[in-house]
Order: structure tokens, then sequence, then C-alpha cells
DNA sequence: ACTTGACCTTCCAATCGTTGGAAGGTTTAT
DNA sequence: ATAAACCTTCCAACGATTGGAAGGTCAAGT
């Protein structure tokens, strides 16, 4: 059984869109083609698919993914491999985390600050023009 | 008294790369120029640079900026709209917080039951390819 | 058989913020 | 005069995604 692009992205959460891209660039060998020249997915193409698409909500990059794909279908990985990519992904988010939260910080200190009327006063404004 | 781009550049903290880009899409204004062609920056518009620079740092959009300069020159703002401003910011913030928190646990989790050893069984992998 | 609408194809452009480089002009100092 | 350190504009790339245009194909209804 084989499935159209867009049986594919249904199936996966990805768009179709997304799907040709990520053939074009390599990230997913290029798709089986119909005599039309329709593309055609079969159930294992899907499958890496959704692959993707997983490793995508949890943030991986392109660039990881390509490895996490290799890795995954390589039956003599190292799960070590495996887990010093994820933990270098995990020490990138947090890094991310501690940024966003010191903006939410500084943001909410200010907020909390501006006494929200209709006088031009506030001290986020003044902020941005005086930080100390 | 006026200063070159690079100079302008080192006292905002905002590359020259960058203070060309925003006076193209006009987030600040055209810079005066010498009779060479090359560009001067006053005191006042330092200061400006200054302004987008720390709006910067703390998230906002230049969409967002643009705003926020527009509230700044206006003597005559209600605060209220600067800090409706900065709480959509912040809003937005602690969802992209929340998102990566999200992968963070769920990574963090895999992480943990990953043994990280020579042999080819992982977690990580097998959540990958199938979740629950 | 024919038309219609829903699908598919490729190609090119835009988004957002930033960086890089090429090709050429200006200033400053030796 | 020459070298270096600037400056100018223009064009392209990054990463991931979306949008649209122009054209080919499929499946259903008449």
């Amino acid at each position: 059984m084989s499935y159209s692009i867009s049986e594919a992205a249904e199936k996966s959460g990805i768009s179709a869109k997304m799907i040709r891209y990520y053939e074009k660039t390599g990230l997913v060998p290029p798709a089986q083609r119909a005599d039309s020249g329709y593309r055609k997915y079969s159930d294992k193409a899907i499958h890496r698919l959704q692959f993707v698409r997983r490793a995508r909500d949890l943030g991986f990059s392109v660039k990881d993914i390509e490895e996490l794909l290799a890795l995954w279908s390589d039956q003599n990985r190292a799960s070590a491999d495996v887990k010093k990519l994820a933990e270098g992904h995990v020490h990138a988010l947090r890094e991310k985390m501690d940024e966003i939260q010191q903006m939410v910080d500084t943001l909410q200190h200010l907020i909390e600050c501006c006494h929200g009327d209709d006088r031009p006063d506030c001290p986020i404004i003044e902020n941005l023009g005086h930080p100390e």
C-alpha cells in the first residue's frame, strides 16, 4: 500500500510543502514516483516522516535530526551517542530558557512598576531609554 | 559632535551592518551624511540606537520596537499603551518558555532512562520512533 | 466523452534578524 | 605615493516555513 503526499502529510503531521522541502535538502530520501510523477509513500517512508516530526516537536534542528535518523537506522549504534546528542540539545534549550527567563524577570519588574494609566510617565520606556 | 557608523556601533552595541539594515527598513530615520557620503550620528541618534539595542535585548521584535520608539518620542503617550505592549510580549515569552520547558522535561526523562553505553538499545531513539 | 474540482508537479519569493562578501570610494598616516 | 582602515551599496546566505503562480493528473458527476 502506498500513499499520496497529502496522505503522508496527514499521517505524519508534516505539511506537504515541508515534506518536499525535506526531500530536496536530503533529510529524507527521494520519494518513489507513480507513472504520473506523483510522489508515493510506503508505510516505512511515513514512519520516517513521523520520526522527523517527533524530533521537530522536541525542538531538534534539522541538522540534529539528520544524525538522529542515521542513529535510528544504525543497528550498531551506541546509545551513548544518542544520549550525547540529546544532552547537547537539552543544554541549548536550557540556555535559551534562561535567556527568556531573564527577559521575563526584567520586564515583569518594569510592568509592575508601571501604573498603566493615561499619564505618560512610564518606567518601562524610561528603562529602555536609560537602562541601569 | 558626530560619530562614524563604527563609533555608533561601538556605543550602541549594534553592529554597523544592522544599523544600516535598521535604516533601510525604516526602524531608524536615515542618518545624516558627510560630504564623502559617510553616515554620521549625533548623540541623539546614538541614544535612539541604544534604545533599540536595549529593546532587542529584552526580546522585542523589530515591529514592537517601532511602536516603542513612537511611544518613546510621544510626550502625550499613555503609560497604559506601553504596559499593554510589554504585557503582550511577556505573554509571548512565557508561552515560548513553556514550550521549551515541555521539551526539556520530555527529553530529560528520556535521557535519564538511557544508560548511555555502547549498546544500541536507547529509549530516546525508541521514543522518537514510537512516541506514546 | 467532457467538465469540474481537487489534487499533484516545479519554481520562485517572502518571512525574521543577522552575517558575510565583493567591488569600489574616502580618509588618515606614514 | 602608498598602505591600512575605514566607508559605501548590492547581493546572498542562514533555518524553517509558508505562499503563490503556472501547469499537469486524477476521480467524480453530468
